[in-house]
DNA sequence: ACCTGAACACCGTTCAAGT
DNA sequence: ACCTGAACACCGTTCAAGT
């Protein structure tokens, strides 16, 4: 049976889902479709840019229009948007990470919060830094919490699972220093929680 | 010849600076020691565990005394300490980074952290979420940094390197954004840049 | 356009046995 | 205590050739 780029790529995420992403192989996902290895790199150069097609896939299946006006509640819906989305699939925070550091795709969720924190007046070069703080923070601690749910799976040893309350409280940190920078420019109120 | 457990981790680090982390496969340090790979895991029980001692001492290596006196000014030292050690070493922030992900050791800068926050009087609950923030902004930003200006020798393409004042940045947003709830429990001044 | 067959150059890990 | 020899069960990738 012949198959083209998006089967390859749903098939890699069901892959993923249920076998994780050190599993997730160019040999396994070929036997998946019923076909040899080589056949993949028809469709893709590399695994890394499989690896890239299949983030931007979870991350548009994760994908929810944005209901707050302000800016610093659309940052929030972004993040835990964002947060929602790796947690939907098994590993899916580590492939989202290893996809952006490799610079490969992924890109969504910076350009969505560079364009959230605009009215935020933090200037050209902030704006920037700030959106990789957020992005850096998201994709952390949610690695960090997949990896301890995951943990009764896998072989490493979890210590307690993180609060419920941990990563809205770790945003709120970070979201409280954007906005006294914003506020510095003098606009949003400083006291309303993220 | 024979080595002991310190020899390997040793030579690890200097596989690891040389060919960097992908290289850094237990069959090529095998043979760097002049010694069979199977001759590896009567020191270590396995890859991972090899790796979280390489990444221990690469952070040893970079440790550095404490000068400053006030929470916030120790909270940025450990962190801009952690950041050039980890730039000190080819990979260090993704050898570090998956070292801790997975939980088997480079605890020290978490511990650090917490340490240092503790006069900040942020609670229980605040605390290791102040600290867990800090950390994922450090080897988050580190991460893309060291991607970044190794670009040029790797085949990923990197856009322009991140500028100098960008990590300083970031790290002044998330101690704000704590400063401002120490604030909240009646210390430190509001206004000192971090 | 999509795939096969066959190969190349590798991996981590185990385990009995050696000194 | 530290190591060898040999094997097991895998990897990603290339490339000529097929339909």
């Amino acid at each position: 049976m012949r198959h083209h780029r998006d089967d390859v790529v749903r098939h890699a995420i069901d892959v993923l889902d249920a076998y994780g992403l050190a599993d997730l192989t160019m040999r396994r996902l070929a036997g998946e479709l019923d076909v040899r290895p080589s056949a993949l790199y028809h469709h893709f150069r590399d695994k890394q840019s499989l690896l890239a097609a299949v983030a931007d896939e979870l991350l548009r299946r994760g994908a929810r229009p944005l209901a707050g006006t302000a800016w610093d509640e659309q940052v929030v819906e972004i993040c835990s948007g964002l947060r929602d989305a790796l947690l939907a699939y098994r590993d899916g925070a580590e492939l989202v990470s290893t996809v952006i550091a490799f610079g490969l795709g992924a890109s969504r969720p910076y350009d969505d919060l560079v364009a959230a924190l605009g009215p935020a007046g933090l200037g050209d070069e902030l704006t920037p830094t700030a959106a990789r703080t957020l992005l850096h923070l998201v994709l952390g601690h949610t690695l960090d919490e997949q990896t301890h749910l995951q943990a009764g799976s896998a072989g490493a040893i979890g210590d307690e699972p993180r609060p419920r309350s941990d990563f809205t409280a770790g945003l709120a940190l970070v979201v409280d220093g954007i906005r006294l920078r914003a506020v510095a420019r003098g606009s949003a109120r400083l006291d309303q929680g993220a």
